[in-house]
This record gives structure tokens, C-alpha cells and sequence, in this order.
DNA sequence: GCAATGACGCTCT
DNA sequence: CAGAGCGCCATTG
């Protein structure tokens, strides 16, 4: 099951980033994790989202991985949950379950992605 | 404190 | 382009 956090108020960062997502548009858990400031660490924010549980304001559906791909969890009918709600928000998705990064991939230009972008690249 | 696990990411084959 | 392997860090037992 889930690794229930205990009491880390971290994850709340993660949970407030993956709010941002536009509707119809996806990020990667490296993307996010970069966000809140915290490169390197997608795993976290995977274990954030699995611990949301689906009844929860975050759209964990726009969130997956590198590869345009959605990753389970242990329940492959999730993954095809998942598929179905991003299809109905405007995502196309490619043969092989894979979807066009291209063309959906989430460009934040606000502040904070922009203070995490100067931390990442400075001048 | 050490070993095992995981909704990841990148590189090589 | 697809699949497999290794490395990353954090949480759990």
C-alpha cells in the first residue's frame, strides 16, 4: 500500500505545483519535482501523488513520467482511468499509450517557475 | 544505522 | 523506436 507520510508537510509544495496544471496539459515528475525545488527527487513526488488516495483536488492524472508514458502503481485499470480523463481534458495520446509531449507539455512561466529556473540555470 | 523498495530519469543496447 | 540496465534520493521495515 501507499507509504502513508508521517507528517511530512513537504509534500504540499508538490500537491500546490501539480494544482497549476492547466487542464490539457501534462508534466513529467522530474518537471515537478524541479518546481518545488527539489531536482532529482520525482520519486517523491510519486509517492506524494499515490498518497492522495483519488479523492483529492490534485489533478495526479496530468502528472507522468519522462517518456510521454503513464506509470502504474499496481493497478493497471488506474492507468487506464488516467488515460480516459486526460483524452476527455484535450491530451492526444500516440500508439503505445504514450502521449505527445510535444504538443501538451506544461510551460510554466510563472514566478516561482521562473525563481526555480534562475536557481537551475544562473546566468 | 543498514538493507530493501518505489506513480522516476537518463544512457546504452 | 523499444526494451533493459544503472543511478538518483527519500521513506519504510
Amino acid at each position: 500500500m501507499p507509504r502513508t507520510p508521517k507528517g511530512s508537510g513537504g509534500w504540499e509544495r508538490i500537491y500546490a505545483v501539480v494544482r497549476r496544471i492547466p487542464r490539457g496539459r501534462v508534466a513529467t515528475y522530474g518537471q515537478v519535482a524541479r518546481l518545488c525545488g527539489m531536482p532529482g527527487r520525482a520519486r517523491e513526488v510519486g509517492w506524494a501523488l499515490a498518497a492522495l488516495g483519488g479523492e483529492s483536488a490534485v489533478p495526479w492524472q496530468r502528472v507522468i513520467n519522462a517518456l510521454g508514458r503513464i506509470s502504474g502503481r499496481g493497478e493497471p485499470v488506474a492507468a487506464l482511468v488516467q488515460r480516459a480523463l486526460l483524452e476527455r481534458e484535450g491530451v492526444a495520446f500516440a500508439s503505445g499509450g504514450r502521449v505527445d509531449l510535444e504538443a501538451h507539455a506544461w510551460r510554466p512561466r510563472a514566478a516561482a517557475a521562473r525563481r526555480a529556473r534562475a536557481r537551475r540555470r544562473p546566468a
